[in-house]
DNA sequence: CGCCAGGACGATG
DNA sequence: CATCGTCATGGC
């Protein structure tokens, strides 16, 4: 019973951080950059270094409480985003027509930093593949092959993304619950490569941008565009622009008259326009052209 | 029940 | 280098 009592006691927010207007939580985890953070009436919901995280956001403070190990503040406010000039950069972008008539429906959107290795297996198996499956991949493999954090309350979120060592060595019978489909051997080929230390994914962290996107490029179900998300998600190059199906319809449509270009011509004329808040404006590009579609 | 999906990859022109 | 067919599988 007592055990039962703390379990379901209410978490204990800090008093709160400051996260500079016009950041928003809400925009920044339901903006498809992330796939495992739930945002419910109560807060939002994750993992960030290997414990769980409950944050709320009111007015232009974050308030956390982290349940069993608790992480630190600091680490929690940078991967969300919190800790970008969201105004300046907004600012920047809204000399731009179409950035203006988006930013009312989009603005406060920041840009996450995520844990490269899980951000990196998120993107790989997000190729031809939809958001909700996706989602549904992610949190099987930390269900089924993570390590339980500790102090989970029993809800959705209480386990770690697997190791690259938990990954190598999972089952293809686990995989497949995970249901990657053709990509579960992209996945543990990757797994492989990193627990065996050919590939080095703090090292490509400390790269410049163009070195990390052609080591990236090499890996197994790495091409430009996850190289573009895990660069822009994991390791913090806000000048990477993901083309994806959505970004290459958008710009199209709303710069181009609706003429076809191909992913690369956007992401040099995305560079040449937007330069080092490319990936901001993609950021919006993305939720305005999801926006639009209902 | 068919269509489709945050692309990557290998094979051809 | 541009184009093209293929790819596992579950949402919708």
């Amino acid at each position: 019973m007592e055990r039962l009592s703390l379990r379901d006691a209410a978490p204990v927010f800090s008093i709160g951080v400051p996260a500079a207007a016009p950041y928003s939580l809400e925009r920044t985890l339901l903006s498809g950059q992330c796939f495992r953070w739930t945002v419910t009436p109560h807060g939002a919901r994750g993992i960030v270094a290997g414990a769980v995280a409950l944050v709320q956001q009111d007015r232009d403070r974050l308030r956390i409480a982290w349940e069993g190990a608790s992480g630190s503040a600091a680490q929690l406010i940078r991967h969300l985003g919190a800790d970008q000039p969201l105004a300046e950069i907004e600012a920047g972008l809204a000399r731009d027509h179409v950035m203006r008539r988006l930013l009312p429906r989009t603005s406060g959107t920041a840009i996450m930093r995520q844990e490269p290795w899980e951000c990196l297996v998120s993107y790989v198996i997000s190729a031809f593949n939809n958001i909700p499956k996706i989602q549904m991949s992610v949190r099987r493999l930390a269900h089924y092959l993570g390590n339980r954090v500790p102090g989970g309350s029993g809800r959705s979120v209480e386990w770690a993304f697997p190791t690259p060592e938990r990954l190598a060595d999972a089952s293809w019978e686990a995989l497949r619950q995970c249901v990657l489909g053709y990509r579960a051997r992209y996945v543990r080929t990757l797994a492989r490569l990193v627990a065996d230390r050919q590939v080095d994914l703090d090292a490509i962290g400390r790269m410049p941008a163009a070195a990390a996107r052609a080591a990236l490029i090499e890996l197994p179900g790495v091409g430009e565009k996850v190289a573009d998300c895990v660069l822009l998600f994991g390791y913090g190059h806000h000048e990477a622009f993901p083309v994806d199906v959505w970004i290459q319809r958008a710009v199209e449509r709303w710069y181009f008259h609706g003429r076809a270009r191909t992913p690369r011509e956007i992401r040099t004329w995305a560079h040449e326009r937007f330069g080092m808040l490319a990936g901001h404006a993609q950021q919006h590009l993305f939720a305005g052209a999801r926006l639009a579609e209902r």
